[in-house]
RNA sequence: GCGGGCGUGGCGGAACUGGUAGACGCGCCAGACUCAAAAUCUGGUUCUGGAAACAGAGUGUCGGUUCGAUUCCGACCGCCCGCACCA
């Protein structure tokens, strides 16, 4: 049939999304369709909520797809009659702000909120349901009063704390380094060697919730497994032993008698070989005093930075001290103490045990550095006699040997012997070794040196000490006048902003002139949301009702830390009244990155995709540069970033394509948590989709003009899509909760292909039957596309002559007995592989499925006359002959 | 280094709790419409052999469990992410 005009010879006018979609975000706009109504009414709750973003200054794919994500889940549980709440907001203070500033002179503030007027009307452009009377940026003094004030709570709940902690320092810019600031040990700006510098730091007593933020992860059944493992190893708790080992005497530094370490394994107590300390160990310090080359390689160790990922990656090195330990259980056996440049200060007493047998890494060093390596635990079904380690250790559990009065016992039993022993034994006083759980969870660390944060409200004085600003002098603002020309710490060196009277004693004093670390401003503002413009944190009531989040969507990189400090902030805020939950987030999902192919010119340099073309030669890929021509070669498909300039910005596809296009795209085919490839082929493919349905859904409409009937069961056709109809509604809406996007279009897209076909059938035969079950399909189809494409969704609503938003409709009620099937068809395997299938009645007795199975001419022939061997029936699901 | 993930046609992917591998989309091929093209519509499309019926192979590699494995177990290979001051 011919679909593609009307039957009047007029064409049907294409969809014009650059019309359309401005139009449908303003009625929504003037209607107020999102913004939630201040009074509770009665209607279930649900929080949608993605990451709020850092404000750029430009939307970046990966913002479309998380955006594009939640804005499905929150249209979807508002056509399910609930009262949702979608709010945004901006990640507004951090380093980019300054950079910038100081690249252009310019201020950090101006140069965010002009960042955010710009997102702001990008994000406007994407028809999200978002309730932007809820808006806030972390950096508005309202904001960070708040977190002062919270602050302070914590201050007095006793989870502040002040303690040293080792910093990338950069001795030119007299600046602290993040991690990736330092580039092969020196800072990126400055190019100089960086040092790694003590200093006294604002913490926050995140150890203090270990245990229970590891036991909690159970609950968390709304939590990808991936994560909630991420976050347990992160925690990394662990049952050991702390041992003392005494110095000998003739070696021991002045003062010091004994060396404590952690270990996980003491039951390899006689596998020990050597000791290894940190490199700012207090005992490595005492043995430097007159070792000028042990000195040196301490200073070398300084320098690596303090990245774990550098410190465990690089060379294995160390040096030996001249110290040495007694063993425990043999007055006798000496071992050398070495510092070691993989040894961790941070981790335990910053001091191991080296038991090469065990761990390859100190297996490594004890083969650079001739050490012994003798073999303890051996698998269980070994030969003792025969069982060495040569250059490859043993981690695991296994039968003790070579270990006195631990032989022949298992690692466990061994573990227990020892820690026994060694907790009778009495040195200085004290047992020489005890029991301990440890964490691998450090305190965390909240000071940055940087002007563009959250001010510690704390007063330094003289007379009082530490003194926290009174609540009537909160916010401590930032000063407006600010000179980032100059190196070190903007807020430090201020003429006036740190020269306070203490709020005690009157006297002149100084404001703290640390910032807080970003991580702190996003760990509380989905709790801000549910009362954003309140003079205190939260409206506790308010943000219990709608407490937890139901569904937080948000990109992987954040697995770890941000949802872990948000799980602290919400048991502090717990303690301090102003939440009475623990648990921030319901429902967890983390979904994959946007890539891109990347590109290379005949100068080996990057080219950006809008400058190249792509021909298709013989199946084959060719591509040229737009402007000069010549050949680029087309490279791996890659994470979108602005060094291999394979980015795409959307608002090109916002203005071409429209958001229907983008949303639908973003969310086909990848499965939301994995990775997707933009491709221009894919977004063109959504353009046509979007094309297709508008057309088609103006044909059907043609074909609805006239008598409906609700008696569709008289006509088989119209049954048949019927059931489609049912089907797509129900799974759809199932997929959509299981955050399945991919599915749920590939759903979708069956229901049109279906409705296709059925408006050739109602054209054919146009009774009153098959103009019900379309008019039903159409509307179906249109609700069901409403929260993947909205502003499609609504003009096929106005299209079809409805009185009210398709936003405002809601989901369709699934008539189940469509859904029931009488018959099935079963595949009839042999052997395992398929030779047929045979359809028989839903539930039929297994005897039958097997005789009609068998009867079957290719499985009577591949029996070739003989009897079965054996034929396992599934109900309902296969049928396997074995023979 | 440690921790986590992923691997299925030409491509993105689907396959619920071990039960028809390749849904759906892209691309490609053929046909319809057209003077022609685009757009659109219809059909086909894992590979090999065959006109077809059909047969064989097939989910990164090797091995195991099972009547039956993309799915479970073991070993290996490759790619990606996180590692505490980027957000």
């Amino acid at each position: 049939m011919k679909t593609t005009s009307r039957p009047d010879g007029d064409e049907i006018a294409r969809y014009n999304p650059r019309e359309m979609e401005p139009h449908w975000q303003k009625v929504w706009d003037e209607q107020q369709t999102f913004v939630l109504p201040q009074e509770d009414d009665g209607r279930e709750k649900f929080y949608v909520l993605e990451m709020f973003p850092y404000p750029s200054g430009r939307l970046h794919v990966g913002h479309v797809r998380n955006y594009s994500m939640g804005d499905v889940v929150a249209r979807y549980h508002r056509a399910r009659g609930k009262a949702v709440l979608h709010p945004m907001g901006w990640d507004a203070f951090g380093l980019p702000a300054e950079n910038a500033a100081m690249k252009t002179g310019g201020h950090p503030r101006d140069w965010t909120y002009a960042n955010i007027e710009a997102m702001r009307t990008q994000l406007q452009s994407m028809g999200l349901t978002l309730d932007w009377s809820r808006e806030f940026a972390t950096c508005d003094p309202e904001y960070y009063a708040q977190q002062q004030k919270l602050f302070l709570d914590f201050y007095f709940a006793g989870l502040v704390t002040r303690k040293k902690s080792k910093v990338n320092w950069d001795p030119v810019d007299l600046t602290v380094l993040a991690n990736e600031q330092v580039i092969d040990g020196r800072g990126w700006r400055s190019g100089a060697v960086v040092e790694t510098k003590e200093l006294t730091q604002w913490f926050f007593k995140i150890t203090d919730y270990a245990e229970d933020l590891l036991t909690a992860i159970d609950t968390l059944d709304g939590w990808p497994d991936k994560v909630r493992l991420m976050q347990r190893n992160w925690i990394g708790k662990s049952e050991g032993m702390l041992i003392r080992w005494q110095l000998t005497e003739e070696s021991a530094p002045e003062g010091m008698t004994e060396l404590e370490v952690y270990t996980t394994r003491p039951d390899t107590i006689f596998g020990a070989s050597f000791m290894a300390i940190a490199a700012d160990h207090p005992l490595a310090a005492a043995a430097a005093k007159d070792n000028p080359e042990l000195q040196a390689f301490i200073e070398k160790c300084r320098r690596v930075g303090t990245s774990a990922a550098t410190l465990e990656t690089m060379e294995k090195e160390g040096m030996p001290t001249g110290i040495h330990v007694k063993h425990p259980f043999d007055p006798d056996w000496s071992l050398p103490v070495y510092v070691a440049n993989f040894v961790l200060t941070e981790y335990g007493t910053g001091a191991i045990f080296g038991c090469p047998s065990g761990d390859q890494r100190d297996l490594d060093f004890a083969l650079k550095y001739d050490l012994a390596h003798v073999a303890v635990v051996m698998p269980e079904g070994e030969d003792a006699t025969t069982f060495a380690i040569k250059d490859e250790s043993y981690a695991g559990d296994g039968v003790m040997i070579n270990s006195s009065f631990l032989d022949g016992m298992s690692s466990e039993d061994a573990f227990n012997e020892v820690a026994e022993r060694l907790g009778a034994i009495e040195i200085n006083g004290r047992p020489q070794g005890v029991r301990q759980t440890n964490y691998r969870l450090r305190d965390w660390g909240i000071s940055r040196q940087r002007y563009w944060g959250c001010p510690v409200p704390i007063i330094h004085c003289d007379n009082c000490g530490e003194v926290p600003v009174p609540e009537a002098d909160l916010p401590v603002r930032l000063p407006d006048e600010v000179d980032l020309s100059r190196p070190g710490n903007a807020l430090d060196h201020h003429p006036t902003w740190k020269h306070v009277e203490c709020p005690n004693c009157g006297l002149a004093a100084l404001r703290e002139t640390d910032t807080m670390d970003t991580f702190v401003d996003s760990s509380w503002y989905f709790a801000r949301f549910t009362a954003p413009h309140a003079s205190t944190p939260t409206v506790p009531e308010v943000a219990n009702s709608w407490l937890p989040v139901d569904q937080y969507i948000g990109g992987v990189e954040h697995a770890i830390l941000h949802l872990l400090y948000s799980r602290f902030f919400t048991r502090a805020m717990h303690k301090t009244g102003h939440l009475n939950l623990d648990e921030p987030f319901k429902g967890m999902f983390t979904q994959g990155m946007v890539t891109h192919e990347t590109y290379k010119d005949d100068e080996d340099k990057w080219v950006a995709p809008t400058d190249v073309h792509i021909e298709v030669k013989d199946g084959a890929r060719f591509a040229t540069h737009i402007e000069t021509g010549r050949p680029i070669t087309i490279g791996s498909v890659e994470k979108m970033s602005k060094s291999k300039l394979n980015g795409i910005d959307p608002e090109d596809i916002l203005k071409s394509h429209g958001a229907d296009a983008a949303r639908w795209f973003v969310l086909s085919d990848s499965p939301p948590e994995r990775d997707v490839e933009w491709t221009a082929a894919g977004i063109e493919g959504a353009n046509r989709f979007v094309q297709r349905v508008w057309r088609l859904l103006n044909e059907a409409k043609l074909l609805l003009e006239g008598e409906c009937s609700e008696h569709v069961e008289m006509d088989e056709a119209a049954l048949t899509f019927r059931k489609i109809v049912h089907k797509t509604a129900k799974s759809v809406g199932e997929e959509i909760e299981g955050l399945k996007f991919n599915r749920a279009i590939a759903q979708l897209y069956e229901l049109t292909n279906a409705m296709s076909k059925f408006s050739a059938d109602v054209g054919e035969a146009p009774n009153s039957a098959r103009r019900a079950a379309l008019r039903e399909g159409v509307d179906v189809l249109t609700i069901c596309l409403s929260p993947f494409m909205p502003h499609l969704s609504e003009s096929i609503w106005a299209m079809l002559g409805k009185d009210k938003l398709v936003s405002d409709s809601l989901w369709p009620v699934v008539n189940e007995s469509l859904l029931v099937e009488q018959s099935v068809v079963i595949p009839v395997q042999v052997n395992g592989k398929r030779r047929g299938e045979i359809i028989v009645a839903k539930d039929a007795a297994n005897s039958s499925v097997e005789a009609e199975a068998l009867s079957l001419d290719n499985v009577a022939r591949m029996l070739d006359g003989k009897a079965p061997k054996k034929v396992i029936v599934v109900p309902n699901r296969i049928v396997n002959v074995v023979v």
